[in-house]
DNA sequence: AAAACGAATGCAAACGTTTGCATAATTTTT
DNA sequence: AAAAATTATGCAAACGTTTGCATTCGTTTT
């Protein structure tokens, strides 16, 4: 045995001529780049009939294998177009160089964002993102949760959906924790155990819009909460409020409408708001606002010197409404780029689990520039 | 050999009471969902001391196995948190049960909403998505395109970056094509050949919203050109072109100016297409009409009365703009929905590619309704 | 000339699961 | 009672790759 497999003709040593012969030939014949069945290394192995140990190293620029025989067997596998399974390699590893990603919805701006900025991160690290949208059902979370799982994922960045917070049915989750995985919650709280999360402070975000308001000189703030039970909406809210009871305000009740996330929700809840006389509104998010707005010029209700506005999150189109639009930026690429390198400190071995909150920037702008200062 | 493994209590047969006991006491001294290795199914046949083939047939349901024995497995596997490893399911059966996207951007409503598509069809599916963000970079889309053929995703559907376009460099592509990995091309075109395509008609949209502004008057109607190069920035120029054409109007360079996609980018843009007095603009997409409109706005001009606007995507917020912009909708996530569909029909055994032409419709708003009428 | 060494390669196990076939024990049929 | 059928389980290979160890030459050292 041992060499005695290989047809490499003796030059000096054992230079693989025959076999650089072999290859050219075999590619002419038979272009197995179009095979159906992707090439293995059993296959390169089997042409230059030697071990796919050798083929493996060989590819691996191994320095036990011959610099030529390396050489020989690279140059063939491009040029066959090999490409290595990384099935096979997640298995032997138990790692599969991916994250999964459980997020409530993938439409706005913020949540893509934060993808957008994972990926900025994770792709040069050779991660790749398996991308789930739970459009806020608990059950696809816990579908997906387990799918996640099964297809051994490094780790797990998850958005709870809001049936999860309604429902308060986070088995599925403490089952994740129990588990080795590495679990990061990205942009909506969990609960304040001692857990790896990444999010913008919306609490002091909100209370800095509603002072900005009110040191424009509003006295009746209305606000446009968002849904309820939603970590997002209650920390917006609770910024509102407490700022009002900082400066002296009352909070009143008929000053506050619930939304969903849509400018189309806020229609209705604007309209029902400008009964009771606001000259100010604080929305939950911009696109809230963008609904508010049309209402209120439909109106003829100036803005800001009747009403000053608000939003939150800072979207591309926030300076180009009419007026534009003054909000809180909560850096959502920031979001999954903390979230990326998290994940990778913890894979390097990080043991303490980390809170991460951002810090959000007040923008003025027109919407909310009252002229009389 | 044979049964002589098993330590099974001889009741009537082989009920398996000994083994029930056995797991019970296991579970409580071992909580082995708390171990940072994932349980196998090798792991569950060493503690009933049987072979890994039973407990694989056990968890499938297999009638050959006893029925109480079943039971029991599954009982016992449930309670311990075992989850299925489908690495190497993956590797046996040589499919991932994942697809994978690649996509120039993602912070767009557009993008998004083609993902959240493509979940709503795949999920049910048991598909998962491995969605990478190019940024209009050649050199990513080839990085990610290697590493899903690496991971072995059943089919990779994209949307291709500009520089591709640019460079016509789409050697990864046709590479990629050659093999038998599933390519579907979705709302970019590749080029002419016989593939499988989801796009939308950005020609006829485009047309049928220059149509519109003629018939609302206008004569000397501005295009605010996407990026060179982009198809779908050459298909809607070429829709505008023609239809000036069809209506022996002539098309005017100094009315054409070129724009990202971003409203920012559309400001400077308009500045100078205000020079040569356009009575209507047709923008490239929904954006770009929100930096117009803005730009229009502050000279003091009418919208619609002096240049009527008219987008394209009907972005949620388009009826919120002052005023509510008239827009072509192309239906984003329809474009995903397709994209999945066509590929469940393909790994079904549908040989024949398709390309696959989304109607746009056109929506009017005030942003175009010229009051004269 | 024998022994030690170095270079190049092969062997086999491992990752976790499935599945056709073999095997053993029990029951039914002849 | 022997043969056949039925039931329940085990064996081993397979998917593609890596890696520690063994093996086999050829070369250098004693």
């Amino acid at each position: 045995m041992g060499f005695s497999n290989l047809k490499f003709s003796q030059g000096k040593g054992n230079i693989p001529i025959l076999s650089l012969k072999y290859s050219i030939f075999e590619l002419i014949i038979t272009p197995a780049y179009k095979m159906s069945q992707p090439i293995s290394i059993k296959d390169i192995a089997r042409k230059f009939k030697c071990a796919p140990s050798t083929i493996s190293r060989a590819l691996n620029d191994h320095p036990a294998i011959n610099i030529e025989t390396r050489k020989t067997i690279q140059e063939y596998a491009t040029r066959i177009g090999y490409q290595k399974n990384t099935l096979s390699l997640s298995l032997l590893n138990k790692q599969s160089k991916t994250l999964g990603v459980i997020l409530p919805t993938m439409a706005h701006f913020h949540e893509s964002s934060m993808v957008e900025g994972m990926e900025k991160i994770l792709q040069p690290a050779g991660y790749l993102l398996n991308i789930c949208v739970t459009n806020e059902s608990h059950a696809l979370e816990r579908a997906y949760m387990d799918r996640l799982v099964a297809n051994r994922v490094d780790a797990i960045c998850i958005s709870l959906s809001q049936e999860t917070y309604d429902k308060k049915r986070h088995d599925h989750i403490d089952h994740a924790i129990s588990r080795a995985l590495p679990l990061i919650f990205m942009d909506r709280f969990y609960h304040a155990q001692n857990l790896d999360q990444v999010i913008t402070d919306d609490y002091q975000g909100a209370f800095l819009a509603t002072e900005h308001l009110i040191q424009m000189g509003c006295r009746r703030i209305a606000h446009l909460h968002g849904p309820k039970g939603i970590t997002v909406s209650q920390q917006r809210f609770q910024g509102y409020q407490d700022c009002l009871r900082k400066y002296e305000l009352p909070l009143l009740p008929e000053l506050i409408a619930y939304v969903s996330f849509s400018a189309e929700s806020a229609v209705e809840a604007t309209i029902t708001l400008l009964d009771h006389h606001p000259d100010g509104i604080f929305g939950v998010n911009d696109e809230v606002c963008f609904g508010a707005m049309k209402v209120i010029r439909e109106k003829n209700i100036r803005i800001p010197d009747d009403i000053a506005l608000v939003g939150f999150d800072d979207i591309p189109l926030a300076q180009f409404a009419y007026p534009p639009l003054s909000s809180v930026s909560r850096q959502s690429r920031k979001i999954g780029e903390e979230t990326a390198q998290l994940f990778l400190a913890k894979i390097n071995g990080q043991q303490e689990n980390k809170q991460i909150s951002l810090e959000p920037q007040f923008i003025v702008r027109e919407s909310s520039r009252k002229r009389i200062f």
